[in-house]
DNA sequence: GAAGAGGCTTAGAATAACTGATGCATGAGC
DNA sequence: GCTCATGCATCAGTTATTCTAAGCCTCTTC
């Protein structure tokens, strides 16, 4: 048994893309720019031999195809969402233990000043440690806010332009222990990090 | 709603090489070497933090979170494979029609001959033809062996190496009309002419 | 104990993906 | 009815990922 399958990543933007009637905040779900989400789809459409979506200038809309095709997808990224959530660890339900490296401007960053408080959210436990990705090899750690992107290899690492402060844009990199990428914990506190 | 998703390409390897019990085989039939369905698997893995195969010097086996992992996996493609068949053209269950430009030298390649003739395949109608990736376009064919990559934008291209004849291995480029490349009937063509 | 099969690892090469700029079309605001 | 803002498409260039090829290791078979 083997499968006709279209480019998976393309069905991931085609989905974000129906479920937004927006290639601009599809983009913006997956961290990436409207065109690239553009590609996909059209990489896609271009597979499957058939159109998804009916563009005009200012919004999409889903053709014939598109609804129909859309469904299905949803139920499959469902489906694996589902067991992706049973099977691997994540957070089991604890908060997620975020630490924020000394070198960082903590004061200058409103958000960082709220999730050490616990303010921002109820998910997320905010702490100042030193330094060091060692920390969230062995445990104590979740993920760690710092400003260099050395010696993390293995680690999943997200690029973070933080705002808000009065000092303008604080650029740093978020270090997340493998296991905990994705989860909607971590994909909370990156939302919170860039806003 | 947003999703969960780990790596799905890694998905891919990880349904093939359980299906197959083997990264060898997996890689066949995803036109990869093992090496890449190896890296695949292991970064699934990682995003997961969890392992999903135990590694033995001569076999693979499922690991208890990777045979809890596995049927979910295989629903969800079971789903896209279906919705993919039922809104994508394809073929509409007539037969692939193939064509084999004159620059090929049909007569040192068996499969070709017996393309021609149609005692390869009952869903596949192989003919020569003049070496024109137009012909595509205005619905005369479905995919055209020739030689060269030349003039092919917006095509979907395999690269072939056709085994079998006297005078060894022949390259030809296989170009297929964009909405056939990855059906059944597209990938069995490319299998029997890498055979 | 040599040969072979299967999987792992790695560097480097090939490929795909993403960005940022630009252009176009549409609708909103004045 | 201009002008502006918005959103999608496209392109070239860059970046990042993915793949291959080759070597290594272990176990099995003869």
């Amino acid at each position: 048994m083997t499968y006709r399958l279209p480019p998976l990543n393309g069905l991931r933007a085609f989905e974000a893309a129906a479920r937004h009637m927006s290639f601009k905040h599809a983009a913006d779900e997956l961290c990436v720019t409207a065109g690239a989400v553009s590609q996909h789809v059209k990489a896609l459409e271009t597979a499957l031999g058939a159109k998804l979506f009916r563009r005009s200038a200012r919004a999409i809309a889903l053709t014939t195809e598109g609804r129909q095709y859309l469904p299905s997808i949803r139920t499959a990224f469902e489906v694996i969402a589902k067991a992706t959530e049973a099977t691997a660890p994540g957070l089991r339900g604890r908060k997620l233990r975020l630490g924020i490296a000394r070198g960082l401007d903590e004061a200058a960053c409103p958000v960082l000043r709220r999730l050490v408080s616990r303010k921002e959210s109820t998910e997320i436990v905010g702490s100042r440690v030193k330094d060091d990705p060692a920390l969230l090899a062995d445990g104590g750690l979740d993920a760690l806010l710092r400003t260099s992107d050395e010696s993390c290899a293995g680690l999943h690492i997200d690029r973070i332009v933080m705002g808000g402060g009065d000092t303008g844009w604080m650029p740093a990199i978020l270090v997340t222990r493998p296991g905990i990428a994705g989860c909607r914990q971590h994909r909370n506190l990156v939302k919170l990090l860039r806003a």
